[in-house]
DNA sequence: GCTCAAAGTGTTACATATACACTAAGTTCT
DNA sequence: AGAACTTAGTGTATATGTAACACTTTGAGC
């Protein structure tokens, strides 16, 4: 689950703490988000659903990007008895089937089934549970790649957002920055961001115009073509 | 298994032949090429193993790209009679983690365990075993999509070919056409491809020079970009 | 030396990319 | 009421890339 506030693009974490039989802390860390399929379940349906136990929301931007399943990739003590707390034979292979969301991060509420869970920056990301780096890792590849070819990044924005809040974010994701007037003039180029009638209201300054995105227009009046040049 | 011989973009099928009890045929049709994996065995390593066994090649492009669950996936009846006569539970939910790979299609021997195997052109793939239809749909958008911003094309050309067998490749793949000049002043400009020393041999014309595509140029000059724009 | 077949090449018009600095429009403060 | 503050919003020149278009070159085969 990616996060985006205007300050940073942000993963969502859970605090996975094992206590001890006298309920001391034996470890406490931090994983990424996700849970158990049914038995009976299509992968697409167990992502929302999860993603909806979790969040309270539905209609969010998801994507399937990798599965993971090497049989070593749970051997880490810690993982091998939070396993076991669980009542999971940490011998067996574990199959994770990787999906990444986008939504922004004051939508949601922190609490997931009495566990702290918590959005934190991309950067200041630290040792994860399980092999919970390595996804992350993949996930961020397969995210921005994606956000380079698709105008996925609304998806991270209000309804409506000013053309500054959108360069922001690009250059948040990317870790660059861009010039603000060959900025506007290359969004001005796609059709489906579109100018409203309407501008901010409540800032102490100018106030900025707002636009919107049409998932419709860019559908329509998209091309693709081979674009791997140097 | 994607191949290419200089007329059209292929995929490699395996017959799936039931018998009756009289070794009359039951039914006979084509299925995508796959095999099960190790219960302790990573999946690239399956991956390429499979491959291995199937056509005797190694360091062939080989990538993962969706991970394919639904439960009611194998519910043809075809497909049922097929899972109990090799001895598995149909009723039990079957994973298949769906990798592409890339290659020339004289390249290989076509057979496999006694099977038939045959490279089909794409636009002739009729209705296949299993739901490898919808597999090899996602396959070919993903490989389409990678052909796109990487410079993977590549992989199914020998080492040393002509501009002409390069922009061929690309419109057989993309069913498109390309201006001969403005394809080649294209491909000068990606210094990774790179023009030898030689030219072609055997041909009753004018002959071609030979190219030959460096991976290590590409990965030291590449840059990138959002690029989605109309 | 003629024929055949594919290789190889250049120019112009138009679109996009890059680099760069000032004015406009609101709010807040005095 | 006006000054100060903050962010919005805009244009031009140069370089590069894209798209459209037709003729000459080179080798083999007869």
């Amino acid at each position: 689950m990616f996060g985006y506030d205007s300050e940073s693009l942000s993963v969502l974490l859970v605090n996975r703490t094992l206590t001890n039989p006298d309920d001391s802390v034996y470890y406490s860390d931090y994983t990424l988000t996700g849970n158990h399929i049914f038995e009976q379940e299509p992968l697409e349906t167990a992502a929302n659903r999860i993603l909806f136990d979790l969040t309270g929301l539905k209609d969010i931007y998801l994507e399937q990007f990798k599965t993971f399943a090497h049989p070593n990739r749970l051997l880490k003590p810690n993982d091998q008895k939070w396993l076991q707390s669980i009542g999971r034979d940490p011998n067996q292979r574990i199959i994770s089937i990787g999906f990444f969301a986008l939504l922004e991060t004051q939508k949601i509420i922190l609490e997931w089934k009495g566990r702290e869970v918590k959005w934190v920056p991309i950067k200041e990301v630290r040792e994860l549970g399980f092999d919970h780096n390595d996804i992350l890792k993949e996930a961020l590849i397969a995210m921005r790649h994606k956000m380079k070819h698709e105008p996925i990044a609304f998806e991270l924005l209000p309804d409506k957002f000013t053309l500054t809040q959108l360069q922001t974010l690009y250059e948040k994701i990317f870790d660059t920055q861009f010039d603000k007037r060959n900025f506007r003039k290359k969004v001005n180029r796609m059709k489906y961001v579109i100018q409203l009638n309407e501008k901010q209201t409540g800032v102490s300054h100018k106030p900025a115009r707002l636009y919107s995105f049409s998932k419709e227009v860019y559908e329509q009046t998209k091309k693709e073509m081979f674009d791997f040049i140097v």
